[in-house]
DNA sequence: CTTAAAATACGAAATCATTCGTAGATTAAT
DNA sequence: ATTAATCTACGAATGATTTCGTATTTTAAG
């Protein structure tokens, strides 16, 4: 029952929604499985929250066999977006520059991901910049 | 009071503490006061949370007068690191060059901040440094 | 001194997120 | 065909956060 528009998953909804995007179409049992490799969760609590998420949009199920299948909705960088643009505003208060600066000199990155960081800051080269 | 260790500060904390760091120590009425030039909040739900604030230590209060006086107990950059760090977990899944990548794709950042940027770049990797 | 204004303290309602127990239905096993 | 296992549905308890009303205290005004 997909009522209103899909809000942001709340961060038990996510710790679910990373499971469904690494597996892929997963029923109940498997989500809650791979739930437990990480904390003790029950069963019905999966479920619970799996209904509720269909409720909200966030995942779709198929209901045709008795085992329900249940799909992420979006897609993981979609909606790693828009939680970032919620937090970036919260947190930051939309300072973008200040919260990479932050990541960068705290975290470390992959050698791929510093090329294509690269790329992205020679297209904002101060020369070949239109503001 | 200060009970436990300091604990991450709520959404709504958050706002006040923004405050708190912009315009220095405040009284609740200055505090709610600048609440209300973004929201209607009532003056005693503004009190109240200054006074979870500090039993949690996120505040400290000056109450040898009667108007007390707030001030955030730690730094703005230090807190956001903490916040940061935990947004990185929780939706990231640690992928720190991911969100780099999110955030320089979606988002300005001012000319400062490129070049400070770039520096960090360059002390990652030597061999990409610009002579 | 009495009253009004303004501040703090605190209880508690309202909302949301999380968790689980129980009930009922369906399938599989003996 | 009973029984056991497994599934979905759903009510409800719990805890955290936010909000505000009321009571009380303190200061300031008349």
């Amino acid at each position: 029952m997909h009522t209103s528009a899909h809000p942001l998953p709340t961060d038990g909804e996510l710790e679910i929604l990373q499971i469904l995007w690494e597996k892929g179409p997963s029923t109940v049992r498997e989500v809650n499985d791979e739930m437990n490799r990480i904390r003790a969760v029950g069963y019905t609590t999966t479920l619970k929250l799996l209904q509720i998420m269909d409720s909200k949009g966030l995942v779709s199920r198929d209901s045709s066999q008795k085992i329900h299948v249940y799909v992420a909705a979006f897609p993981q960088e979609q909606t790693r977006k828009a939680l970032l643009d919620r937090f970036l505003e919260t947190a930051f208060q939309g300072a973008a520059g200040e919260m990479v600066l932050q990541l960068l000199g705290g975290h470390q990155t992959t050698q791929d991901e510093l090329s294509r960081i690269r790329e992205l800051l020679a297209d904002r080269d101060p020369q070949n910049r239109e503001s």
